[in-house]
DNA sequence: AGCACGCCGACT
DNA sequence: GTCGGCGTGCTC
């Protein structure tokens, strides 16, 4: 006999196992490791993940499997072990993770309908729902407030049953084409045949006559600016047929890109990559941290390492932060290895990323280009796994299961015996720690391809303007230079760090500020849709006209949004034409790509954006860069706050200037002198990493200390609290005494959505049994976790401590 | 998770 | 005696 050891689509501690299943004979040669299975579970039909086949079982009471809901195994062997590792790395069930590791077409969607058995006459109440039908949806039975009970005892007295169903959302998108039916000479004499008065029969044909390669119906029409109907007497005369042809959908599809060859290396980039060849050549697991300023010609040593992996035969991982996976980011790859390049990014539709998925998995492409998950794509022959803007907070999943796309990376590396080339301008701490410390190869690109310096930076202290009578959020340094290049006819990206800085609204008389009453936070003025906007919830309010505790009419936003920014640009410089980006401009798709055409096109002057521009721009013609108020970021309750503010201001300088015209960057902060802002303004890493890496030190942080944050969430603030101090006491009772241990403290945002949320957070430099405990921990409080609303979160090295 | 089972109080 | 609400435990 053999028997599937299966994975179940519940996540639940207690189905956080395999369940054995016998595979039925006809189905004997299908089953493989990695396949989708749909089984019956309990009462239900489920889907659920082979993890392995064996030819026996401990189990007596086997049941059998349904039915393979794929061809071919959709995980690989090593993708099965990887996600065991990582499931037990980030303490999360199993399912979680393999389903992570999918498109999310690929998750199975369950159905439920009841059906009539017999002609019995039903009680009058069910016989209604039915309407004559011999099946109903579950979800109208209970949209229509069917009676439960009754359906019960119906179900028991055998005259109805519920049916099961689990379903793969995965579509297929299929086009019409048309082709000629005979052979050319065949049609060349049907032509004579054809009316003359049907002209335009009479040229498709022809057209068919020259070119007998099946078209698309929607060209064909297009191009003889004719109908289906014409179309149709074609094929009604047997000459010509129509073909349903499934198609990928291509989100690449009329973009052309240009191929490119590889570029002569300056010295610093041969010298980046001989290391990493050689790594490739000798099949080395080594991880490289490649440290190359803005503009150090890091993507070509990406690209011409990706050369050497494809002469091999072998394959390609290129993971780019989410919002630098511009169209300028995908152009470079497609331009250089044309069709061998997959794209996978959350901008696509799901059943494009679908598509893109599964040319990877049929081995159609060589290279995938792609956000966090893409470092799941499931090549078996991997030469190399780059990671650009290794930095990028994003790369850490902010759902369970909690991995890390660079740890994953490692742990791919390993297995295939590839390298894994980390990049970039201001690498992690942790990372350059490491590299210090000979952990990872270090390689230095310090210099600008083009000889040229890192444009100027000047620190422009806010405070003086607003002693010298300035109130605007412009510094008279910053217009004055944004009108100057206006005059010049060149172009200004200004950049405004909205976190923690978007509009709220307070009452002048009593300093009342609105807030959600869900969240316990600032509800956000949306001048467009004139509400009043929650950030965590879905909370919003028209906006209010009276204060609600005191009455007054003296209500007023505070603030600075990005629609704001906009409105006195113009007011102060009335030329000016402006681009905005942000979430609310860009959220249609395609209108980020759209927006910044526009502005490549010199559509307008200046580009006002959020985070989402500070990464991977390149115009020629942008020679200033204003940052309006770095300080946001650097008063968040996050240790990493001058770090991040480090990177970014780091990162927004680079836009500028970066081709023949030389580029300024004017930054606005209340706090000039905090050494983050001066060590970004002089692009001194170096002294940036020596200086962060003393107060780490001194404060018990990363590098030095690990972190692991412990979140409990509950309605009730209490219970909350209650739970998080025994969690403390457990995890003082059971941790090493080298551990220390925090908490419980309120999370840096008590309430959200109605949820009250505490913290406790462990330093340690070495807990092998930390893991092991927290599980036990959970299971102590699964009860309360499955039937009482408590949620318990653990992030280990987190990037956020919110 | 989702479902059945079993216990208990409330009711025809 | 039976219906329905809720707590408990199982699903190969």
């Amino acid at each position: 006999m053999r028997v599937a050891k299966v994975i179940v689509d519940v996540p639940s501690n207690q189905t956080n196992h395999t369940f054995d299943y016998l595979i039925p004979e006809k189905l004997e040669n299908l089953v493989q490791k990695g396949m989708r299975v749909s089984l019956p579970f309990g009462p239900r039909k489920i889907m659920g993940f082979v993890l392995d086949v064996v030819d026996h079982s401990d189990f007596d009471k086997l049941k059998s499997i349904d039915e393979v809901m794929d061809l071919t195994p959709v995980l690989t062997e090593e993708l099965l072990q990887l996600g065991k590792w990582i499931s037990e790395q980030t303490v999360s069930f199993y399912i979680q993770t393999y389903q992570a590791m999918l498109p999310q077409i690929l998750k199975a969607k369950y159905k439920k309908e009841i059906e009539a058995l017999t002609d019995y006459e039903l009680p009058d109440e069910l016989q209604k729902l039915f309407a004559g039908r011999a099946v109903i949806d579950y979800d109208e039975f209970i949209e229509r407030n069917g009676n439960y009970n009754l359906l019960l005892k119906e179900v028991r007295n055998g005259h109805v049953q519920i049916n099961y169903i689990v379903k793969s959302k995965e579509t297929k998108k299929t086009k019409l084409f048309i082709a000629p039916d005979k052979e050319t000479y065949l049609l060349e004499e049907a032509l004579e045949d054809i009316s003359n008065r049907a002209k335009k029969q009479k040229q498709i044909i022809d057209y068919f006559i020259q070119h007998p390669d099946p078209i698309e119906q929607k060209e064909l029409l297009t191009n003889f600016k004719t109908t289906t109907a014409t179309i149709n007497q074609l094929v009604e005369k047997k000459l010509l047929k129509k073909i349903e042809k499934k198609v990928y959908r291509d989100p690449y599809q009329g973009n052309e890109f240009e191929r490119t060859q590889p570029l002569p290396l300056s010295k610093q980039q041969q010298q980046a990559i001989e290391p990493i060849w050689q790594a490739i050549e000798e099949k080395r697991d080594q991880v490289f941290l490649l440290h190359g300023v803005t503009g150090s010609g890091k993507t070509e040593v990406y690209l011409q390492a990706i050369a050497k992996v494809l002469n091999q035969g072998k394959e390609a991982i290129v993971l780019v932060p989410e919002i630098a996976l511009t169209p300028q980011m995908v152009q470079r790859f497609k331009g250089r290895f044309g069709s061998e390049v997959a794209v996978l990014h959350s901008a696509l539709s799901p059943g494009e990323k679908f598509d893109e998925w599964t040319k990877i998995h049929k081995q159609e492409v060589k290279v995938v280009v792609g956000a966090r998950s893409a470092i799941f794509a499931p090549f078996e022959n991997i030469g190399i796994i780059i990671i650009d803007e290794e930095h990028e907070t994003s790369y850490k999943q902010d759902e369970q299961p909690r991995y890390h796309a660079r740890e994953v990376a490692k742990k791919r590396g390993a297995y295939h015996n590839c390298p894994v080339v980390l990049g970039s301008a201001t690498p992690m701490l942790e990372s350059y720690a490491r590299a210090k410390k000979g952990v990872y190869h270090l390689l230095e690109m310090p210099d600008r391809m083009n000889e040229g310096a890192m444009p100027p930076v000047d620190i422009v202290d806010m405070r003086d303007e607003l002693y010298a009578g300035n109130r605007t959020m412009f510094s008279r340094k910053l217009l004055d230079a944004i009108k100057e290049r206006i005059d010049q006819n060149q172009q200004v990206v200004l950049f405004l760090n909205r976190r923690g800085y978007s509009t709220f609204v307070m009452c002048r008389e009593c300093g009342d500020v609105m807030k959600c009453p869900n969240c316990d936070i600032a509800l956000t003025f949306h001048k467009s849709s004139h509400q009043l906007k929650c950030h965590y919830c879905d909370h919003q309010i028209p906006m209010v006209k009276e204060c609600e505790t005191c009455g007054s009419n003296t209500i007023r936003y505070f603030g600075t949004g990005t629609q704001k920014v906009e409105e006195a640009l113009k007011e102060h410089i009335p030329e000016a034409s402006v681009i905005r980006m942000d979430v609310d401009t860009t959220r249609r798709k395609g209108s980020h790509k759209k927006l910044l055409e526009q502005f490549g096109n010199g559509q307008a002057n200046i580009l006002l954006g959020t985070q989402m521009i500070a990464k991977g721009l390149d115009f020629e013609n942008v020679t200033l860069v204003g940052v309006l108020a770095v300080d946001a970021m650097l008063h968040l309750p996050d240790f990493r706050s001058a770090e991040k503010t480090f990177q970014l201001m780091t990162q927004v300088s680079g836009r500028a200037g970066r081709h023949l015209l030389p580029g300024e960057v004017i930054i606005q902060t209340y706090t000039p002198e905090h050494y983050s802002v001066q060590l970004a303004s002089q692009y001194d890493y170096e002294q940036f990493f020596l200086q962060e890496m003393e107060m780490r030190k001194s404060f018990h942080y990363p590098p030095y200390y690990f972190l692991t944050l412990i979140t409990v969430s509950h309605p009730n603030q209490w219970k909350a609290q209650e739970v998080t101090k025994t969690i403390c006491k457990l995890l003082y009772k059971y941790l090493s005494d080298h551990a220390t241990i925090l908490g419980p403290t309120p999370s840096p945002m008590v309430r959200i959505n109605n949820r009250y949320r505490y913290q406790c957070m462990v330093k340690y430099k070495d807990e092998p049994n930390q893991r092991e405990i927290i599980r036990k921990i959970q299971e102590h409080y699964y009860d309360d976790i499955q039937r009482h609303d408590l949620t318990i979160q653990v992030d280990f090295e987190p990037y956020s401590l919110m």
